[in-house]
DNA sequence: TTGGAAAGTCAACAAGGCTGACGTAAATTC
DNA sequence: GAATTTACGTCAGCCTTGTTGACTTTCCAA
């Protein structure tokens, strides 16, 4: 990998050895990324169900359940379960929709900004301190690659909340 | 935040806008990357746990109880009764050690190293889809981002892996 | 010989996934 | 206006995979 060249040197990269060290560094770094909300977390009666959950409702404020559950991949009882106690503990709220009454837009309130704060920060100083690290370049080839391993529908997912706030 | 700077470039990268599409990016790419074995595993009576144990059994053939507890930072009870269905099944051999006989030296049976073939397969193929979709640089930009956010503790673990079998 | 580490086991529990079935209100279609 | 579909909620029950606590067996090492 040392030198140079064309066409040639991307298949240089896809030896199994290469691949299983991307796999194992994948392994090894969801564990830290999910490490310092997890700490938090577990102080409270929360996991990362709940924390998943107020991340995108404060990413898309107003957004339905069903947005929610196609974005989180996960079962609508399930989903309820964890809605269920955050309305409850009144970090989120449910309000009816305005054109579509049967739609809920869930909003967070001032408590759930605040949950929603300590767990970004958290998770951004690790982000940080690893961008840091690596520099912008590397930071760049992150993303990419990522990009490219995510599953088409979700990868329109990640795009679309992109381009959705910018 | 947005201007100012004293360490130079690496500074500009690091907006609570850049670091939060880092993290959903995080979130969405470890979707697809568990999602190809956890398919296979599901028509039979496995789960990400089994996959788990397999995966570093054939990394580091012989690899004790103990080593594997570390590694997956999971509670012996926890991890016992995977390695109980999997012993079972055929898939995991557990050796008396040699020198201790404390200790059971884990290693995959035939059925067991088809199996790991099969799920190891499935996930390089994702990651070599990627790595391609990315090209090199990018490569080895996510490698060393992933590596730069590992806990200390994880890092020597993925390292000495590294190391371990070159 | 005795203390403690390594490994295993049993029991009980919780979080957070899942399916299936059912209910209700609102919107849409016929 | 009636029938159907959609969005959401909920009850019941199941599974995997994590947890703690208590206890035993083996066996190394001081």
């Amino acid at each position: 990998m040392a030198e140079g060249n064309t066409g040639g040197e991307s298949l240089l990269f896809l030896t199994d050895e290469q691949l299983r060290k991307g796999i194992e560094a994948m392994f090894f770094a969801y564990r830290g990324f999910t490490a310092d909300p997890d700490r938090i977390l577990e102080t409270m009666d929360y996991g990362r169900a709940h924390h998943r959950a107020i991340h995108f409702i404060h990413r898309s404020p107003g957004t339905t359940v069903s947005n929610l559950l196609a974005i989180l991949g996960v079962t609508k009882q399930s989903l309820n379960r964890v809605l269920r106690t955050l309305i409850d503990d009144g970090l989120v709220e449910a309000r009816v929709g305005r054109s579509d009454k049967r739609e809920r837009n869930l909003h967070l309130t001032a408590k759930g900004q605040e949950l929603e704060r300590k767990l970004s920060d958290a998770q951004r100083a690790r982000m940080r301190a690893a961008y840091r690290a690596a520099g912008p370049a590397a930071v760049q080839g992150f993303r990419t690659v990522l990009e490219a391993m995510m599953d088409p529908e979700m990868r329109r997912q990640y795009q679309s909340l992109r381009e959705g706030d910018k």
